[in-house]
Formats: C-alpha cells, structure tokens, sequence
DNA sequence: AATATAATTTATAATGATTCTAAAGTAGTG
DNA sequence: CACTACTTTAGAATCATTATAAATTATATT
C-alpha cells in the first residue's frame, strides 16, 4: 500500500522525490530531483564524498548542476536528516545515505566504508557518564587494513 | 631506576627529551625540545589542535616558532608514534599525547574530547570479520551535549 | 676549533576543499 | 501574466595545510 498515488496509480520516483521536497520545504527543482534520485533511488544505501557525487552527476545526467549546487543540496539534506556526515578523513567530507544509527569498518588504504549491521557489533556499553552532560550518539570505526 | 644519568644523577627534563630525540633519529633543535616539553613534560595526557600548540608556544616560551616547524614537528611525533591524531571536526586537526589505544566522549558544542579509561568501555566485540582484511584498531566516539 | 655535510627552520607561496557573493534564473501564488 | 521568494550559478574568498627554496644549525670529520 506504499507508494500510492491518487486513483492507486504508482507513482513515478520523480514524483515521490517531488513529494519528499515539497513536504521538507525544499521546492523541487530539476538539480534536487536529480541528486535524489542518484542518493536515494537504489536497493542499498552508500558512502559518498562531494567529488564522488559530482562525478555521478556528471556521468549519469544529461543537466549541468553547479559544485555549488551539490554543497548546497548535500547540506540541506543532511540538515533534513536525509542524510548522515561521516568523519574518517581530513581532505574531504563522506556521507551516508544511511541514517540509521550503525557502525563503520574503515579501510585505512582506501578509506572505503562498509556499514556494520547492529547485530554484528555486541551493544557498547558505557559504565561512566558525565554530568551535566547526556550522549547524543555512540560510534565506532573499525579499521582495517589487508591481513597479508 | 628510571631517569638516570652518568654516575646516578637524576636527568634534567630538557635531557630526557634530548635523549629521546636522538634515540629516534631526530636531532635535538631547541624548537623540538621545546615543544617536547610543552606536549609530554605533563602529569597529564592532553588533546591540542596545531593553533592550540601555537599559542602554547607564543605564551609559555621565548623562542619563536615557525607554523612551518610546528607542523613538521607534529608530524615527526605522530610518525614516531609519539603523538596520535584524533578526527573529530573536518575543520581541524586535532592530536593526542595519549598514544595507547582509548576511546572518547566528545562535546560536540566545543569540540572538547575526554578519554575515557578502559574500564569505563565494556570490552568492543565485533562479530563480523572481512575476508583477507585484519582489524587495526576499534576507535569509539560517543558525542555527548548538555542535558538541561 | 675550523670545515664540510646533511638536517632543520623559516618566510612565503601554493594548494584545494569548502564557503561566500551577488547576479541571473525559476517555482509557487494569485 | 506579474510578483516574490527561493534557488542556481560562476567566480571570488577563505583558511588549514603543504610545498618551496634559501638561511641556519647540528653533527661528524679533519
Ligand atoms: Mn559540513
Ligand atoms: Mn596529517
Ligand atoms: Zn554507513
Ligand atoms: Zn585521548
């Protein structure tokens, strides 16, 4: 019963995509259709960095979007909690179509992510709390490198 | 029986770190000394981003210390193994004299980082493993904000 | 102690990801 | 269509970091 559209017709996912910006507050325009459709039109979520999705752009559309453009989108849909900031490097920003609270293993020469599902990574337990203070997140990068 | 020197003299801090630049290949500038002295001559172990470093330098000596030479020299530790460096903030680097692996809370409003010991972690079990990869190190990061 | 050599420091320029600016374009509203 | 607010864009600005290359210094050698 997902996804349906007025006479119970599919909707197209440009429509749906239409929809999620318009119910964010963000108008639906061509750029913004596009880089849903590339981020969130897939079977598995991803890690990305702006030149990746720059690339993506460029390979897989026929429009023009602008640098300034995939900043300003990437931010407003990380803002909008479409998307997740992953902090693993220095040089450049990655984020995460999932935005689920999980883990990363990291692989330190590629510095390729791959999502650790809940159930592989025993719950982490904190036994010391600061006060005043309240955790917001727990996260946990393991590293990893060729075992040869 | 630690700190000793020649006939039993106890070592003055400055030749300890003299020492313990040679033993590693480096020689013993009076700015390398100097910033030794500042980042280890410690009860405690601390976390400094470079321009906290720098206005240790500016305020707590009298030589005058290139950026140059404080990122050289930053780098120079982290690659001895006398420093690790802690991704926290795309903005900035931020290093830690406490080398040994731990985890930490981080206040995200100001980006102050806190070790946490090992017993204050109940022990990390990752259940999955990649193929041909070995674990490096498990680095946990739990975000903490004012609880009012 | 003077000399030679390589390492180090330094001022300054270059880099590069990100952010800013302000002008042109577009979506929504009536 | 006309109006307004939002969005996109090219290009400039920012800023932490790295590179460059000349001057200085540590150390080994005579
Ligand atoms: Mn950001
Ligand atoms: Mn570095
Ligand atoms: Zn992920
Ligand atoms: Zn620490």
């Amino acid at each position: 019963m997902e996804n349906t559209y007025k006479l119970g017709k599919k909707m197209k996912n440009k429509d749906v995509f239409v929809e999620k910006l318009r119910s964010s507050g963000l108008r639906p325009t061509k750029q913004r259709i596009q880089i849903s459709e590339l981020l969130f039109d897939r079977k598995n979520t991803f890690h990305f960095s702006i030149d990746h999705l720059n690339n993506l752009l460029k390979k897989k559309t026929k429009i023009k979007v602008s640098l300034a453009t995939i900043y300003n989108t990437v931010h407003a849909f990380k803002k909008k909690g479409y998307l997740k900031e992953i902090l693993i490097n220095r040089e450049k920003s990655y984020f995460d179509t999932n935005t689920s609270d999980h883990h990363h293993f990291l692989n330190v020469k590629t510095n390729e992510l791959i999502d650790l599902k809940n159930e592989d990574v025993e719950k982490i337990k904190i036994k010391k709390n600061l006060p005043g203070k309240k955790i917001k997140s727990i996260e946990v990068i393991v590293k990893v490198e060729n075992s040869n």
